[in-house]
DNA sequence: ACCTGAACACCGTTCAAGT
DNA sequence: ACCTGAACACCGTTCAAGT
């Protein structure tokens, strides 16, 4: 796919994200797009074969801003800046998970923190399908904590709301009244939590053999 | 909501779910979904206020049926249990995750892990916003993997199908070419695998005061 | 209490027609 | 090469009408 910012092509890509980012990914219409651009719906398929690859084009379109590397030297450094870079994506384009996830075939850029994972752990004495393992073990948390984040403050989902609206009562979540205690609640460091509790659990790792832990 | 399942409201319920478990959330329509029922799509509007309501029903019947609970002594035990039984529901319906995903707000037996996950971390040491972040951290990681999982056998998303197509060639990604042995790879694996690393990390977690590490 | 059919405001997309 | 408008097959849902 060529990249051409002067073309139409590339202003079409942006009203379509602008108006994701705003208003959901579900607001985007052929038809609401092509009002937005005062242009007849028909006249976004000289641009697009359909919506699919639309879709597709915006995402490619995101995940090639983002930069994941950087050279630090410790290899823990590099895993916390590659995935609070893709942290960063999600916060800040919230239909970016479904937008990636609606697509058949992802971007290749998709593939930079693998990468960059793989080679961290490798200085960690991680390789193999462990390292495999570890990465969508980080990736996995990662977006799934962004986006649960995104899908609105606590829309709903959390303890605290529901408590309050006296649906948890009745002491048949004794442990959630009991520890309840969300006033400081802050998903950064929920984030930055979960990240160093797996480097905890992936420096013990290296320091393990593999063959040790299979035959336990 | 009542629950009576001899009632016409119940057979409607059980449609839509076989109709989303074979084809897809995509493909449940109110339309479709009364065609399957031998009835006029405006039939449906006597059990469920609309379709919203319907995709709550279905929800909620899908998380009171799991039991997240045993009584084994050994917290490690109850956590591993709980998350293999969510697992499990994710991997028996596909579509669950993006169902509960969609609602405003969440059925109560949602907040059945949370429960659990909190009494087990209590007796390995976890307590107040960590044991919090730390459900958060096996949620995310399971749901994530499952979903990914379920999405189709890597559909499109792996580096080894990426990579017999040549679209990962050039040196771009040293790493993944390295590493890449994907011939046994095990989703059971991969999450056992991921579920003891955080694990692990906990554990340490459990044995420092977080007072100590706050101060770092 | 339950079901129906016609109608409305939306979709994505095809197709023939225009410049 | 680009745009248009009418049309088609779908949506969810409202509403007046039937039993």
């Amino acid at each position: 796919v060529r990249v051409c910012l002067h073309s139409r092509f590339a202003r079409v890509l942006q009203r379509a994200l602008a108006l994701v980012d705003r208003e959901g990914l579900d607001s985007l219409t052929m038809r609401r797009l092509a009002q937005a651009l005062k242009v007849s719906p028909m006249a976004l398929y000289n641009h697009f074969a359909g919506k699919d690859e639309l879709l597709r084009a915006m995402a490619e379109h995101l995940a090639q801003q983002i930069d994941f590397s950087c050279d630090h030297p410790d290899w823990r450094e590099r895993i916390w800046y590659c995935f609070r870079s893709l942290r960063a994506v999600v916060r800040a384009h919230p239909a970016s998970v479904r937008l990636m996830e609606a697509l058949e075939e992802p971007p290749l850029a998709i593939f930079r923190p693998l990468d960059l994972t793989l080679q961290a752990l490798g200085e960690a004495g991680v390789t193999g399908d462990d390292a495999f393992r570890v990465y969508f073990l980080l990736t996995n948390f990662t977006l799934g904590q962004a986006s649960y984040e995104v899908r609105g403050p606590f829309k709903g989902m959390d303890p605290a709301s529901a408590l309050t609206q006296g649906r948890l009562g009745g002491g048949a979540f004794e442990h959630i009244e009991r520890s309840l205690a969300f006033d400081d609640w802050d998903f950064d460091e929920a984030f930055e939590f979960g990240l160093s509790v797996i480097l905890r659990g992936v420096e013990q790792l290296g320091r393990t053999p593999s063959s040790a832990r299979r035959s336990k």
